[in-house]
DNA sequence: GTTCTATGAGAAAAGGTTTTCTCATATTGA
DNA sequence: TCAATATGAGAAAACCTTTTCTCATAGAAC
C-alpha cells in the first residue's frame, strides 16, 4: 500500500472493486469536519473536478449523460449532501424562515407553526421558532439573531389582530409578513374572518330553528370580539343580545347564572366567543338542569380539540383553520423572500363549522 | 463631487462631518446583498484592513487599543452584524440547533422549547423546530434538512420516555440528546423523575390526613404509569389501590361512578395520573355532591396551567419542571457540541408540589 | 490535410469571515 | 549610527459551493 496514502472508501462499479486513495493529510481534515463528505471528495471518487459535479449535480452546465448520471449515483452512493451554509453564502439565501411569537401556550402559534412547517418543508426551508414573551429586549435579541443567519423571511404571530409584537419589524432587510398580530399598514397580515365565522355559527344555531340568541364573548376591547359580535347582531336580529366579559370557564358560568337569574325569556341558543366560556356555559346548563342540546344549543368558537372534545357533550364549534393560515403566510414569505411582490393588506381567510353535539343537529356536514 | 462616486454614508466624528466614499459599483452590489453591511465596507470606512477589523471586533491579534476602540465605534455606528453564515462555514459551528418533535399539541414541547431557547439564547443559539407527527418520511426529510444546515445538534423530544422517535438519530455526525423520548442505550436522556413525582404527590395527601388513597391514571403500557404506581403504592401503604384507564377526563368521571357504587370503603384522597383525568374526577364529585377539597383530596399531575387553574376548585397538582428539563437538555446539546464530554444515561429531574385548592391544606409552600 | 464548430470538462472567482503568516515601522540598546 | 526587537497592521489562505469563462479535443466540412 501507498504510504502516506489511506483507503477512503471502496467503491464496487461496474463489478470491479474500485479503491479510493486520498492523502493522510486529507483524511485528517476529514475528521476535523465531523466526517462531513464535501463536493471535494466526491469529485476526487468520481475523478472529475468540483465543477462538473455541482453541474452534475444541480442539472446545470453541458456533459455528457453519462457523466451526470454517474456523479449523481456515485454522490448518493457516498451519501454527499450539499452545505447549506455555503451555498447559502453564495446565493444569498439561506432556506431559513424565522417565526417570531407572544404565544406562549402556543394554542394559536402551533397551529400556525404547523402550516408553516408543512408548506415550507417541500421548498427545503426550515423555520426558527422564537418566542418573546411580550418583552421587548429579548425580542431584539432574536430579532438580531434571525438577521445575523440571515433568514430569508420573517412571519410575526401573536394571539390578536389589534396588538402588535413588542419589536419594531419595520425596515428590516427581509420580508416580514404578519400573522394574528398587528403589522404597519403598508405590510401582509392575516388573520381570520371573525365576522364569517360569527356569521356562520349564528346561522347555524338559526338553521336549527334557535330564535333566542346570546352571544357570550370576551373582553369589548378585541376588535375580533366587536366584529363577531357585530356580525352576530345582525344575523341574528331583534332576538339577539351580546354580553362582554373575559376569556375563561367561570366567566361562562356566571354568564349563565345572571341569563337564568334575570327573569327575562330565556334563550334557547348561546354562541360563545371561545370554547372554554362555551365549556363553562354549557357545564353551567348542565348543572341547572337544562338539557344540551334539547333545550339550548350551545356553540364556541376556536375548535381548541383537547377541549371541544372533552365537553359534554362534545363542543360544537367554529374553527379559524390556523394551519391553512401558516400554510398561507409562510408561502407569502417565501414568495416575498424570492421577490415575486404582493398587495400589501389584511387578508382574512374563512372559518369553518365543525359539528360535534352541543347543537344538536345533522352530525353530517 | 466625485464622478462615479456616491456617498454611502456620512459620520459625525469628533465633530467633524467625514463624507465616505464608495465606488458606484460597490454601492451596486451592496443593494443586490439586501443593503447589508459587510465587514469590507466596515473596513473601508475605518479606513484599515478586513483583517484588523475582525481582530478588533473579536478581540483577537495584537493592536493599538485606541484602533481597536474606534474599529469597535464605528462598526456600532454603521450597524455591522458578522454574516453567521460565512462564520460558520469557517468554524463549523452554525450557531444553531434542531428541536425534533413528535407532540402535536405541544403540552409538552412548548414547555421543553421554552426552557432550551431560554438557555440558548444567551449563546446565540437559534432553535429549528420540526414537527414531525409520527411520520418516519417527515422526520427523515426535517433531520436530512438539519444536517444541511449545518445544525450543531439535535434534541428529539416525544410524549412519553418509552417510546422512540420513527427516525434514526444513531450515527449522526452531531450530537443527539434525548428528552421525553427514548434513546439508544449510550445516548444522554431527561425525562421527569414520575417515582418522586408520585412520591411526592401521596405523601402530600397523607400529610392532609388521607389515608384511603386511590391512584387514576392512565394506561399501564406506559413505563411512567408504571413508576407512579408503584411509588405511590409503596408510599400509601394498605389502603392504597391504583386503577389504570386512558388519559381523559370521561375515564376520571368513569372511576368515580365505578368507586362509589363499588360499595366499598369510599377514598378520602384520589391521586390523578394527569390533569384531564383529575378534572374528570372532581366534575364528577361535585356532581355526586361530595365536597372537594373538605370530604375528598383531588391531586394532578402535569401542572397544565389552563385546565388545573379553571377547575373548580383549582387543581393541587404535581409540575414537571419542563422548562427546566429543556433547559438542561439545551446546555447538554451545547457542550457536547463544544466537544464537552458528557456521561451517558437517563437522567431524571425532580418534581415540584404546586398547592392550588383541590387538596385543601396550606395555600404557601 | 487544414480550418471551423460543437462538445465536454476544468480553472477561477465570488460570497463574508477568521486566522496565520509576513512585513514595515518605530523603539530600544549598544 | 547600526543592529536587534517589539509592535501594529495588512496579505493571503481557508471554509464549501456555484457560476462564468476558457480551453482542449473530436468530428465535420472544405
Amino acid at each position: 500500500m501507498r504510504k502516506g496514502f489511506l483507503i477512503l472508501t471502496s467503491v464496487v462499479r461496474k463489478g470491479f472493486l474500485t479503491c479510493i486513495f486520498v492523502k493522510e493529510a486529507d483524511l485528517t481534515t476529514q475528521r476535523a469536519r465531523g466526517g462531513r463528505v464535501t463536493i471535494h471528495d466526491l469529485a476526487r471518487v468520481a475523478g472529475v473536478s468540483v465543477s462538473t459535479v455541482s453541474k452534475a449535480l444541480n442539472d446545470n452546465g453541458r456533459m455528457a449523460a453519462e457523466t451526470r448520471a454517474r456523479i449523481k449515483r456515485m454522490a448518493a452512493e457516498i451519501g454527499f449532501r450539499p452545505n447549506a451554509l455555503a451555498r447559502g453564502l453564495l446565493s444569498s439565501r439561506s432556506f431559513t424562515i424565522g417565526l417570531l411569537t407572544n404565544d406562549t401556550y402556543g394554542r394559536f402559534t402551533l397551529p400556525v407553526m404547523a402550516g408553516i412547517s408543512d408548506a415550507l418543508v417541500d421548498h427545503g426551508v426550515s423555520v426558527f421558532l422564537c418566542a418573546i414573551e411580550d418583552d421587548p429586549a429579548l425580542g431584539k435579541v432574536h430579532v438580531d439573531a434571525m438577521l445575523d443567519k440571515q433568514v430569508d423571511g420573517i412571519i410575526a404571530t401573536g394571539k390578536r389582530i389589534d396588538r402588535s409584537l413588542p419589536v419594531d419589524l419595520a425596515g428590516l432587510p427581509v420580508p416580514v409578513v404578519y400573522a394574528f398580530t398587528a403589522g404597519a399598514s403598508d405590510s401582509v397580515t392575516f388573520t381570520a374572518d371573525d365576522a364569517q365565522g360569527a356569521a356562520l355559527a349564528t346561522a347555524w344555531l338559526k338553521k336549527l330553528g334557535r330564535r333566542r340568541l346570546v352571544h357570550i364573548t370576551g373582553p369589548e376591547d378585541f376588535v375580533s370580539v366587536r366584529e363577531r359580535a357585530s356580525a352576530f347582531a345582525s344575523e341574528a336580529g331583534e332576538g339577539g343580545s351580546v354580553r362582554y366579559g373575559v376569556w375563561s370557564e367561570s366567566w361562562g358560568h356566571q354568564a349563565v347564572a345572571d341569563l337564568w337569574s334575570a327573569g327575562g325569556p330565556l334563550p334557547d341558543g348561546i354562541f360563545c366567543g371561545n370554547d372554554q366560556i362555551a365549556r363553562g356555559v354549557v357545564d353551567a346548563l348542565r348543572e341547572r338542569g337544562v338539557k344540551v342540546p334539547e333545550d339550548v344549543s350551545v356553540i364556541g368558537f376556536d375548535n381548541w380539540e383537547i377541549l371541544a372534545e372533552q365537553t359534554r357533550p362534545p363542543l360544537t364549534t367554529i374553527d379559524m383553520n390556523l394551519k391553512e393560515l401558516g400554510r398561507e403566510a409562510g408561502l407569502m414569505v417565501l414568495a416575498l423572500a424570492e421577490g415575486r411582490p404582493a398587495e400589501p393588506g389584511l387578508r382574512k381567510l374563512p372559518c369553518k363549522l365543525v359539528v360535534r353535539q352541543s347543537c344538536g343537529g345533522a352530525q353530517t356536514n
